[in-house]
DNA sequence: CCTGTTGCTACGTATTATGTAGCATAAATA
DNA sequence: TATTTATGCTACATAATACGTAGCAACAGG
């Protein structure tokens, strides 16, 4: 069905969507309820949050067993893994762009 | 003016705007026009790609300098090279989801 | 039975992206 | 000189997406 789309791609796709890298890097420390992270998330819309757990479900990111709230599986912590030296990038990022204004 | 917000929180925000993740990786091997760009992202309307690309210019990320084309600056080339270990990770993750139907 | 928490849906409004047309500039061609 | 071609881009109407608010059904105490 999808053989003939890159995996990158797709996978771009599905990170470019609103809230999609956030929810993620949220349940970086463990299982949060749907309510937690909605309002971690900046109170986004119980509509988009679902929209986009569900998404991430079935994308195999997130997993939501009985009892135990929203959480990573194990490919999720290791797109976080990924994502990890963003984090240093982004500082030297910060300080290039402010350095027109400061 | 935005000391306030993380540098991850900015660029998350940009990086998650539908087009501009697709438009750097389309700028990996050197200088694009206008046109060009907007063939290679499936023809993304001219209205979006010039909005993207006035986010990435003032972000430091691209540059369009006299007769070059659109192009990457370092800032720009540096965060590809951050980027770099997604494809290996998309190769795994799409292992697992085609598991389910294959 | 009442209250609180949970995950989630409904639905109208606002924001964002798309598609198509076309303009102004500059270089190449006839 | 007149015409074509390519460039970067704008205008504007439509479609898709996200938001905000209200609220429901299931469950757990008290």
């Amino acid at each position: 069905m999808s053989e003939t789309r890159p995996a990158i791609a797709e996978i771009v796709d599905l990170l470019s969507k609103k809230w999609v890298m956030r929810i993620i890097w949220e349940l970086r420390d463990g299982a949060m309820t749907f309510r937690e992270l909605q309002e971690a998330c900046e109170s986004v819309s119980p509509t988009t949050l679902n929209q986009r757990l569900k998404l991430l479900r079935t994308a195999l990111l997130v997993q939501n067993e009985k009892d135990q709230g929203y959480h990573l599986t194990d490919l999720g912590y290791d797109l976080l893994v990924v994502y990890r030296p963003l984090g240093a990038w982004a500082e030297r990022w910060q300080e290039q762009t402010q350095k027109k204004t400061t």
